[in-house]
DNA sequence: CCAAGTGGCTAATGTCGTTAGCTATAGACT
DNA sequence: AGTCTATAGCTAACGACATTAGCCACTTGG
């Protein structure tokens, strides 16, 4: 393949990084094309089109978040791997609110779309967050979904600057997250103690 | 004022009765205008734009979310109220996740805007699902950001259908509310007993 | 019955995503 | 080296859609 130029990786970095400046719902052929240094159509020479691009911004964008978390959780478990996998994801989005409204936004095309994987990627990173608390298998996959509620949620309104005028929303996460964690301490006292993990195809 | 024909909120009513059907990213003047038998540049004479249209479909959503709530919680309290509060948003959002998607996509135009009242009054129906537990003054803002970040949260992915393969979503709801329920009645463990509603446009 | 204001329409404009077709250059092969 | 082929990028053109300008008709108030 002659012309070595630009990649349909470059031009979805690109885009991230385009759409973290000026927001997902700004996201335009041109503004892409502009930063890369070309024109508009030439794009399409390694992108089938806008929606094409924004998905492939989502799957980078959740493989990201999905190693943020698992670089911040290593070797850890129970309540610290919590508090630290926690801080990871809210800081990556943070700093990526763009990819992350870009990640919520995007549908699987169908069985075998690499988003699928990179979306089961991240939800096995929050299951292994959920390690070392010893949760009844009956009551892991509601633990799991509350967990994704909740970090997504507080992500979600954080990167909508939901939060508008408060200061100390960085007291209220790691409440949040304590609140958690002694919750999760208290389930423990039930049946048996095995747990595996939740597999991730279930959400 | 002659000629009854239609009226900003009758646009508006459509508009979000249309995005609870297509999807609110699908929100486009042609449709509007078709589900209402006019054509297109007509839909000027009553909303200033496109813009305009989703931001009152912003006003309308909440100001339906909050009195949803509010009917739902009447004279209850305490875990009563937490759990048919938390029901009645989650159905509101079920039903109208097009109206939803409008609210959470909006930003106020400034002070003044009536979004802002329409959002005071959600969070101030969360508030109320917080009368009843003794919360330490200090922690109920922590908590009311809890409750904000979960209701959205599951309501956020409820909406873009992110639980898909799952069939016990009722249950892993309840569990969410159930965690959150004991947790606050350890919380109230602490200080004084004074509790008073937080301020609306502290959020 | 007349005057005025307003809702709706058609026509036109600008933006933006997308497609079609051309050109030049970078690698492959002799 | 010389030629052939594939392709990255470009210009031009199309289509969808939001928006604006200007016109007409009907409804209401006197």
């Amino acid at each position: 393949m002659p012309k070595a130029g630009l990649t349909a990786a470059a031009v979805t970095e690109a885009a991230a990084a385009l759409v973290d400046e000026v927001g997902f719902d700004q996201l335009g052929m041109g503004l892409v094309a502009e930063r890369l240094g070309i024109k508009t159509p030439s794009l399409y020479k390694h992108v089938n089109g806008q929606t094409d691009l924004a998905h492939r911004i989502a799957i980078l964008a959740m493989n990201q978040c999905a190693d943020a978390i698992r670089d911040a959780i290593q070797g850890r478990s129970g309540t610290e791997a919590l508090a630290r996998g926690a801080q990871a994801m809210r800081t990556f989005v943070k700093d990526h609110h763009g990819r992350y409204a870009a990640a919520n936004a995007a549908r699987p095309t169908g069985p075998g779309d690499p988003l699928i994987d990179a979306l089961n990627r991240v939800v096995d990173s929050w299951a292994a967050m959920l390690h070392g608390y010893r949760i009844d298998p009956d009551q892991q996959i509601h633990a799991l979904r509350m967990l994704r509620t909740v970090l997504h949620g507080y992500a979600s309104l954080e990167a909508a600057s939901g939060f508008q005028f408060a200061t100390d929303i960085d007291d209220s996460f790691t409440w949040m997250i304590d609140f958690i964690d002694h919750g999760l301490q208290e389930t423990t006292t039930n049946s048996t103690p095995s747990h595996k993990a939740a597999p991730g195809v279930t959400l």
